[in-house]
RNA sequence: UCCUCGGUAGCUCAAUGGUAGAGCAUGCGGCUGUUAACCGCAGGGUUGCAGGUUCAAGUCCUGCCCGGGGAGCCA
């Protein structure tokens, strides 16, 4: 008596007809119960945001024994026949003749998730179970649909998506606290005779870290295949303790060959109107959601987002801005000085009103690899901030010339026999070429309106917590 | 890391230094093509942890742990 096994994305759009048998698999969400001799069962599969509901007769054999005693949670296939739904709240409902129970809940009274309000807080202590509830499950899909979207972006544009390490041996970038990683015991640490750790001795015979970013590997392969990307994971061991921080997320590193920082400019804001068009178009259920429980203003903003260009202007003109704009704020505005989260939420939300695009910035307070700009005090970087979120993107054309880059690593402090191979593609065949860094989990923030940064990444990992 | 607010039933929250409470969830009963259903009854507590003050501490004090918000760092 087996039918089709249908997702429920499925069946509500149309994909099986009023009055055809189907199978679906899924998870309760709520029971109710009629004494005219029917329970109701809302199911959910991860399809899709809505659940079905499943109507189950008493007539069924395991009513009393099985149905009954369904509760939130329950892992449940049901066999019955689509129909207009006699009720009010969805178009079709499943007419059920069997409903077979696959996996009970144990202790209905400990079952985490109850068809009620959680707080998002709570949630993160049963990160293995949340994804059961409507925002979650919201949430994973339209973090995929980015993904998805992003890969399409880049492969219809002749990018090469390249996979560039984890493991890293050297600090290269500079950019913040690194995870060391080491097969060594550290309850018996080798020591060389001057009593430091002796790191030949170690895994890869010197200390090594987690990645931070692979821009600079991802430079190598620009440079022969024209259009590049990296997507991976990224960690950062900085004690950050904010929503906007994770020790482990998710990076998208482009880079373009013979490009500068208007074409780096130019594929950000491409980049991201594609992405968050691809949620409006696919996801519309889920952002419905979202408007409605999460953030009202998400969905318009993203609308807003797509449609309008986005406001570019120099770090110059960014600081003079500033400056005149009448307000006091509590950092200083100065030119040479990093811009503060309070002045680029002032400049996109309340002077541009929409996402801007800050360049060229002073070189001191720039890395190493920013190319130098003729006029030897800025460097062609670039910031990409979006009202609510502040930075999404950083990005910026990088040093091509030898000796420039030589100047500037040497002028910092660092030691160019360690960036040799770096070096190198200075040396053989060098172009201009530019790219950027979107942090995805930002972007899904952005897209969904949750508050959190924890709360859509699917296991959180921050400073003192790294359960699950 | 800094500033700030918080931690009481499975969850969300009440409780003037004086007997620990409600709603939801769960169980039982009732009612209804139901929609976070509804009505009644019941069970459910080491008040984050460790000290201290007091006749008496959920409440006041000290330290620690955990969480939220903000800042710094950044993506």
């Amino acid at each position: 008596m087996a039918a089709e096994v249908h997702r429920i994305a499925d069946i509500f759009a149309g994909r099986a007809p009023a009055g055809s048998r189907v199978t679906v698999q899924g998870w309760i969400r709520t029971r109710r119960d009629s004494k005219a001799g029917l329970s109701f069962l809302h199911v959910h599969d991860g399809s899709c945001f809505d659940p079905l509901q499943v109507v189950a007769p008493a007539a069924l054999a395991n009513y009393q024994d099985e149905v009954l005693r369904l509760t939130a949670g329950c892992a449940v296939t049901a066999t019955g026949t689509l129909a207009p739904s006699q009720g009010k709240g969805q178009a079709v409902e499943l007419l059920a003749e069997s409903v077979t129970v696959v996996g009970w809940v144990d202790d209905p009274e400990s079952y985490p998730i109850t068809p009620k309000r959680h707080t998002f807080e709570y949630l993160r202590e049963v990160a293995h179970l949340r994804v059961r509830t409507n925002t979650f499950g919201a949430v994973a899909r339209v973090r995929h649909c980015l993904a998805m979207a992003m890969h399409r972006f880049f492969h219809e544009r002749g990018f090469y998506w390249v996979h560039t390490p984890i493991l890293t041996a050297s600090d290269a970038e500079g950019a913040g606290e690194m995870f060391r990683v080491s097969t060594l015991d550290v309850a018996n640490l080798p020591r060389t005779p001057d009593g430091a750790v002796d790191f030949t001795r170690d895994f890869f015979g010197r200390p090594a870290y987690l990645t931070v970013s692979g821009q600079l590997n991802v430079e190598g392969y620009c440079l022969a295949l024209s259009r590049v990307y990296t997507f991976g994971p990224t960690f950062r061991a900085e004690n950050s303790n904010t929503s906007r921080h994770l020790s482990e997320f998710w990076m998208v590193e482009p880079e373009i060959a013979f490009a500068d920082l208007t074409a780096d400019a130019d594929l950000a804001e491409a980049f991201l109107q594609y992405i968050f068009r691809a949620v409006l178009d696919e996801r519309a259920d889920d952002m419905a959601f979202f408007a409605e429980r999460i953030d009202k203003e998400t969905v318009r903003r993203l609308e807003e987002f797509v449609k309008s260009s986005f406001v570019r202007m120099e770090y110059t003109e960014a600081v003079e801005i500033l400056k005149r704009c009448g307000r006091s704020f509590e950092f200083p505005v100065e030119w040479g000085v990093a811009l503060q989260a309070e002045h680029e939420r002032y400049l996109c939300e309340e002077h541009a009103k929409r996402p801007v695009v800050v360049l060229n910035y002073p070189k001191d307070i720039k890395a190493f690899y920013m190319r130098v700009n003729d006029d030897d005090r800025t460097v062609a970087a670039m910031d990409v901030l979006a009202p609510g979120i502040g930075e999404i993107i950083g990005g910026s054309q990088r040093e091509e010339r030898l000796e420039v880059l030589d100047r500037r690593i040497v002028g910092m402090g660092l030691d160019p026999a360690i960036y040799w191979w770096y070096r190198d593609l200075r040396r053989y065949g060098t172009v201009p070429h530019a790219g950027f860094g979107l942090g995805f989990d930002r972007a899904v923030v952005y897209a969904t309106g949750m508050a959190n940064i924890r709360d859509v990444i699917p296991f959180p990992r921050t400073p003192g917590s790294a359960d699950f």
